[in-house]
DNA sequence: GTTTTATTTCGATATAGTCGGATACATGTC
DNA sequence: GACATGTATCCGACTATATCGAAATAAAAC
């Protein structure tokens, strides 16, 4: 009669969600994700990220394949420049996971939650 | 006519966020975290999260003193028990501030943002 | 086809996070 | 006060992550 320990275990989600985590929660990673959402679906060139935050290419690009990698944001080449975009549905899915253990007992608790991306 | 990495930069905020995120970004510290948002505002002991999750009372603790100072959980002592619970006001900033760089450009990109936290 | 620009990859080092075992600290019980 | 229980802290070893400089790739310009 206690479903919640055996349900985070068997949860396919729990390594997705900590590799998306694990994307954002560094400094210059969450600046430029923070950039990317910023700038829309049209993106920006990795060159224009570099010099918008003032990290180093070498160091960005090491920054940006964590980032891809998790699914948070996307790559396309474009002539010699590679753009990258914020990915909003994965996103969305990670923080969805976040949040989908709650009000299993009292949906009140969630008032503020809801309120999540009200934009 | 570029406010992007200014704002960034300023943003109080950024530090907070990093700590969030960096507290939930560990498998030990996300499960808890899942455990204590699916156990509601009663919470549960230490000593059961550690058996729930089957670590090491002393593991447990280091990880659960990182997720109390991040802010997304709270703890009370009751008698020789440490009750840990969920903040879910914490957790609805954290998620905030995750998405509140969004929607510059087209609200459309943000329906799926839209959909976080429907419980 | 050589040069320039944009970006990535590699190898080495530094730094921070995690773990396990032992110990210490409260609180409640006898 | 002596003891058991529930948690927290300290320590050294190990592992993972971030960083830096140098070199490599890929596309465009000349």
């Amino acid at each position: 009669m206690k479903p919640l320990l055996e349900d985070l275990e068997r949860s396919p989600d729990l390594s997705a969600t900590l590799t998306g985590l694990n994307a954002l929660a560094q400094e210059i990673r969450l600046k430029t994700f923070r950039l990317l959402m910023a700038s829309g679906k049209d993106g920006m060139p990795a060159g224009m990220i570099s010099s918008e935050l003032d990290v180093a290419p070498n160091k960005l690009s090491a920054h940006l394949n964590i980032l891809t990698q998790s699914g948070l944001i996307e790559v396309e080449r474009q002539g010699r420049h590679m753009i990258y975009s914020a990915n909003t549905d994965a996103v969305a899915t990670l923080l969805n996971r976040l949040v989908e253990t709650c009000c299993h007992n009292d949906p009140s608790l969630c008032e503020e939650l809801s309120k999540v991306g009200k934009c």
